[in-house]
This record gives structure tokens, sequence and C-alpha cells, in this order.
DNA sequence: CCGTGCGTCTTTTTT
DNA sequence: AGACGCACGG
């Protein structure tokens, strides 16, 4: 990698400074040594860091290929990218720009046959990782009701976060029995991982640690190669990010991160924010620089955010301000129920395109992906045209996992967890049977499956079977070699026909399966894509598809949409019009958050970044019924809502526009009382009040309608 | 070996 | 309500 030759390019620096305020000048003119950024919500500091960049090319004359700069998403990267080239022109293509994930696989690639691995290594997303665990947990025995997979996988990914390998963390585990189950496993799984040449999202980062940290004159080429390193969403790092930066800037210490505390959302995935809290006791000679401009939102719209996260007790007091004008209030819509909340959002939705506005402008966030549903099946009836980032996308579908498994398996022959996926899809008659003993045998002859399978004769397995599998085996080895020469679009084509994957489909009557077949030709798109944009191997297509993230991938097609996604995925963009929706307890704040306060602090850090998406006009909505798991629940609308303060908002709700008509023996349903029956009344208008008796336990309480919210029943 | 039907249970958020 | 795992019958 040291073969760049210097690269020419001219930059017109006055340009890059244009329009910035103080302090994002000096967030840009401070290049050398570390610097902390603190930047609120739509505070511009993405335009600070590619300016930064731009900047140490063009008054510095630092070569592209010495800048390192991390984001959270590969959109974000490549938005990053884009801009960066608007200021430096081609230059841009030498810097690398990337999350971590993303330059972890670069590296590795490079430098794979120093862990052990060979380059082609596979990349199990978390539905492989989850096979793989179980596929260890039958082999050491354990009871998989008694311990479920799910929190063990949990407890490896934490682990290895927090760069524990399965010795220091059988060290470092509780004692409860679910904690050495763990760590057996995990030693398991590990063994299984090297095995077949595969590596899960944890390992990308602990493995690229555990490279630099035992091969110091590995990670000196790096260090001499990244001199100027940036870091974005900070106080979302986890330990093992933490290490890696840490251990890159080490030489250098031209380390400049940005980030916001409030907007920390993901320490449930292991990131710490003291890694940015204590920037400055890590770098005492650091810079640190606020931005507190907001360029997005109308100052109601920050005052409202600002007044939620003052209800936070660990943060660093800061105050956002906003030279955009008051706008609308907000406002709060109490709907009926999920179909009630979804019919509001229609109808504004309509409303802001009967004004001349567009779809695209509004987006829906919420706190689950379940929620989309409600969401989704009213603007489909509305045909309101819609976008969903995130939960069940494109490359969550069966059809689309399973040719990439196909994919998988060829790319890398050890990989084992992809040849079972597909190993009898189409049907090859080799079922479960054939296939534990096939597993035994390559197992107790240290062969891989695959290998095995080439040796089938050998296995006991019937003559049947052994004629299925040996021609499946001959079918994955022609592949193999039928890869090279080839782009990574012909080879699909290839595999498609080869392996009777397209047939299966092409034969079924099914409707289902005619869009199956559309999905894959939509990945043929997505392959000739990337053939042209940078004719690459059948791992680095794999590598390259796996980790989009969430936000990355957007279903369909549509331009102009109205956006839906988890106020997770939300983080780092902006919208015209937000739709907040499900501000109940027990959704938003989630009731799996609300029993220590770290959680409900990091919901409310959640409903910030939510509330600060923001430009023009918010909505926030609840639901006094929702049916959960078939079950009528009725939750209290979120405590969030109560501190908005009043004079910025605007409730209305299906409640307070219909007044019922009350009459003895009619049937009520209070919020936490469930169904009654009005027995008596007494008083008139505001003062009315009703004695209801409620189902057995309640017993008969006296209720005014002016205060509670009461509904009446039908039938 | 494969398809069907019943009973169980519910992943919050994601690279 | 819906997905998934498991047991059963062909």
């Amino acid at each position: 990698m040291t073969s760049e030759v210097k690269s020419s390019f001219t930059i017109d620096t006055d340009s890059i400074l244009k329009g910035l305020n103080p302090e994002q000048k000096k967030a840009v003119e401070t290049t050398e040594g570390p610097l902390l950024i603190l930047a609120g919500a739509g505070s511009g500091k993405t335009s600070v860091m590619t300016r930064r960049i731009a900047y140490l090319m063009g008054h510095h004359k630092v070569q592209p290929w010495n800048i390192l700069a991390i984001t959270f998403t590969n959109k974000a990267a490549k938005e990053m990218n884009e801009r960066v080239e608007k200021l430096v022109g081609e230059a841009a293509s030498d810097i690398w720009m990337s999350t971590f994930h993303s330059m972890c696989v670069k590296i590795l690639r490079r430098e794979a046959e120093k862990l052990g691995y060979q380059n082609n290594f596979s990349i199990l997303d978390p539905e492989d990782q989850m096979a793989a665990i179980k596929q260890c947990m039958l082999d050491l025995n354990y009871d998989m009701k008694k311990f479920e997979p799910f929190s063990v996988q949990w407890k490896i990914s934490a682990a290895k976060n927090e760069l524990l390998g399965p010795d220091e963390f059988k060290k470092m585990a509780g004692k409860s029995l679910l904690d050495s189950v763990a760590a057996n496993v995990y030693r398991e799984y590990q063994h299984k991982l090297s095995g077949i040449n595969a590596l899960d999202f944890d390992d990308l980062i602990f493995k690229t640690v555990q490279l630099f940290e035992d091969q110091p004159d590995v990670l000196e080429t790096y260090q001499e190669k990244f001199q100027y390193i940036h870091v974005d969403e900070y106080q979302d790092t986890n330990r093992a990010q933490y290490k890696l930066v840490n251990l890159l800037a080490k030489k250098y210490r031209n380390l400049c991160v940005v980030g916001d505390s409030d907007q920390a959302i993901y320490r449930w995935r292991g990131a710490d924010i003291s890694n940015i809290l204590n920037f400055e006791r890590d770098y005492p000679e650091a810079n640190v620089i606020m931005l507190e401009q907001n360029y997005r939102s109308t100052s109601t719209i920050l005052d409202a955010a600002n007044a939620v996260i003052r209800n936070n007790t660990q943060r660093k007091d800061k105050n956002l301000w906003s030279a955009k004008g008051q706008g609308e209030k907000i406002s709060i819509y109490a709907a009926l129920d999920q179909a009630d909340e979804a019919a509001y959002v229609v109808a504004k939705v309509q409303e802001h395109v009967g004004n001349g506005g567009q779809f695209r402008d509004c987006t829906v966030l919420y706190r689950a992906n379940a929620q989309s549903r409600a969401i989704e099946e009213v603007f489909l009836q509305a045909a309101i045209p819609y976008k969903i980032l995130g939960g069940m996308t494109f490359y969550d579908r069966r059809e689309i996992k399973d040719v990439m498994a196909y994919l998988k398996a060829i790319s890398n022959p050890q990989d084992e967890i992809s040849l079972l996926r597909i190993v009898n899809v189409p049907k090859r008659n080799i079922g479960e049977g054939t296939l534990k003993r096939l597993l035994d045998f390559a197992h107790d002859n240290s062969l891989t499956l695959l290998e095995a399978m080439g040796k089938a004769e050998q296995a006991d397995l019937g003559a049947k079977a052994t004629e299925a599998v040996k021609k499946f085996h001959l079918l994955m080895t022609d592949l193999h070699f039928t890869q090279e020469g080839l782009s990574v679009t012909e080879f699909l084509q290839e595999m498609l026909r080869r392996t009777g994957y397209r047939e299966m489909y092409e034969s079924s009557p099914k409707e289902e399966d005619k869009n199956r077949l559309e999905n894959i030709d939509e990945l043929l798109t997505v392959t000739r894509a990337f053939d042209k944009r940078r004719r690459g191997t059948l791992a680095d297509f794999l590598a390259e598809t796996s980790l989009l993230s969430d936000t990355d991938k957007e279903t369909g097609k549509k331009d102009n949409a109205v956006h839906m996604m988890t106020m997770h995925a939300s983080k780092g963009l902006e919208f015209p019009v937000v739709f907040v929706i499900g501000a109940e307890e027990t959704i938003f704040p989630h009731s799996r958050s609300m029993d220590t306060t770290g959680g409900i602090e990091e919901e409310r850090n959640l409903c910030y970044v939510a509330i600060t998406r923001a430009q023009e006009k918010l909505h926030i909505t609840y639901c006094t019924e929702r049916t959960i798991f078939g079950q009528l629940q009725m939750n209290d609308p979120s405590r969030f809502l109560d501190e908005l303060p009043e004079e910025l908002v605007e409730k209305s709700g299906s409640d307070f526009q219909v007044v019922p008509r009350w009459e003895i023996g009619l049937r009520v349903r209070h919020p936490q009382w469930g169904i009654g029956v009005i027995m008596d009344m007494t008083g008139k208008d505001d003062e009315l009040e009703l004695e209801v008796t409620f189902q057995s336990r309640h017993g008969t309480k006296k209720v005014k309608p002016k205060t509670t919210k009461l509904r009446v029943i039908e039938k």
C-alpha cells in the first residue's frame, strides 16, 4: 500500500470556509492534534467534517490516502464521499471513508493470513450466526429450551464488543448457569468459525484489534497510513471500536471525534458513552469545540427537544438554538387505536400534499419495526406511496438469502452454514438424516462438509443418498471453478441456471413465486451495478452487501414516497414533516427499558433524536387502546409527552371530538379498570359524575367523564 | 424424505 | 394475530 504516488490536486481553500459560523470555522481549521467536536443535532457537523477533510488536503497538502473517516452507516459514508468530491474532485476516492465494519473487512482481507484466516472468509449475518450457535449448542448437548440460543448469542456478542475472548469471558463471566453455558458455547463457536473460514460482525472489529495488538508492525503500517482520523457518532462507539481508533491514532494523535452524548442510543449493544465523556482525559491536549447553532428545525421543535432532554441527569448541559422562526406548534393526537392513529397520519399527509407539499417530505418514526404494519396497510388503501427503511428488507427475503448462501458457499467452500442452508433447495433428496451422517463423517475425518460430500461413498449412506450427495458435490465444485473469469453478474446467472434455483420458481404456479423471481432479477441489477462500479470478486460483493445497514438498503424504487423507519434508523436524517407514532408507556419508552434509570434516559435520548429530525412540523400520536399479541391493552400516554411545554403543543384526538351521550345501562371502557356499566349519574355538564360498576376486582367507582377518559362500547 | 397441522411463544432498538 | 418448532402420517 506504500506504492501510492503523490497525487496532485488543486483545491480552492477560500470556498471551503465560506458560510461557516465561527465555531464551525475553528473546527475546520484545527487540523493538528486531538479535537473533540460536540455537535448538537442539526448543527452542520457533516458539513464541518467534509470541509475539514478538504481543508487538510487543500491547505496542508495532506495526501488523501492518509485520511480516514469513519461513519455510522455506509449511506453516511457515501454521502460524505460525494460531498468531499465536490470540494476536492477525484482525489476523494483515495480517502478511506467507511463504517467501522467495512474498514475492518478491507484490512482483514489484506491481512487475513496473519490471523490464520483465508482472505475469502465469509461474513456471517445474524441469521447465519444464530444457526452456527444452535449447531454448537446441539454438539455440546445443551437443552435449547432451557438456554435460549438468542441469549447465548447476545452474551457472545457482548463479550466480543468488550474485547473478551472465550478464555477471558469465562474468567469474567458471572456465576449464573447461563453464563457458563455461554462461555462454553463461545469457545466451541469460535472453533467452528475458524474451521469454516468465517467471521461474524463482531469479529470484524475484534479480530482487527487483536491483529493490531499482537503484531505491532502491522499496526504501524496502518498508523502511518491513517495520519488523520475522523470518527463520527463517537458517543455510540463500543469498547472494541474505541480501542481500534485509539490504537490507530496513538502515533500521530490527529484524532477528530464528533458526537453528542444526548444522542447516545446504542448502549444496549455495548456502546459506552464514557468514550466521548473521557476524551479530554485520554487526550489532555485536546481542543474542544461546541456546535450549538441548529440549522434544521424551528425554534418550537428545538425548544421541545431541549425541554425533554433536560430531564436527563447524566449529561453535559448545552442549549441548542435556532435562528429559524417559531413555526407551527407540535400536534399531539390521541388516537382510539392503531387504525385511528394510521388514519390520522394519512389525513395529515394528504393535507400536506394538498397544500403543495411532497410525499417525500413526510416521515413516520416508530419505536419498533412491528409498528409499521398498521401504517402500511392504511397507506396501501389510501394509495399513498411509501418506503420502509429497515425491518424486513430486500436482503431478508428468503430467495435473496438463499441465493446469497449459494454465492457464499461457492466463494468460500468451507462455509458449512451457507452450504447447509441451500443443500436441499431446490429439493435434492438430501435430508436431515443424510446430513447428520455426513457431518459426523466430516468431523471424524477432519474434513469440511463439502469435502465429506466428495467422499460420500465412504460415509455409509445408502446408494440413493450417496448418489444425490455426489451429484450435489460435483455441482458445487464445478461452480467454484466456473467463478473464475466471470463477472459477478455472469456468474450469478450461470449459478441460477445450473443449480435449478431459478427453475424451481419458474415452474411454480404460485403468484408469490413470481414475486420471488422478480426479486432475484432485482438482485441481478444490484450485481450489475457492482460490476460496473468496481469489478470486484465474489467475496467483495458478498462483503459489501452483507454490511449494508438498514438505512443503507432502501426498499422499493419509489422516489417520492413517505419514509417509514425506526427512530434508531432515523439518526442523522432530517425531514420537513415528522410523525412520531406510538407515544405510549410500554411502547415508548419501551417496557424492557423501564426497570433502570439508565434505560429510561436512553429512551429519552431516543425521543430527543426523534424530535430533532423534524424541520418544520412535528406530529406525535398515541393510542388509548392497542391490540398486542391479539390482546387488548391500554397504555398511558408516554411520560415524554408530559415533558413537552404546554405552550408548544396543540392537542387533539378522537376522544375529544366525540362527546358521548351518557345514559344509565351504557357499557363503557376505562383505561385502567376495563369494561363497566353505568349504574347512576349525578350532576351535569363538567360536573357530571357517573357511578360505574366494573368487572369483578375493581368494583364500583365514581368517574367524572370530564377528567377521565371513558369510552362507550358499541353493542 | 417430505408435507401438514397443531401448539407454543413473542427480538426493542442494529453494524 | 402470526411465525416457528415439533410431531405425525404419507
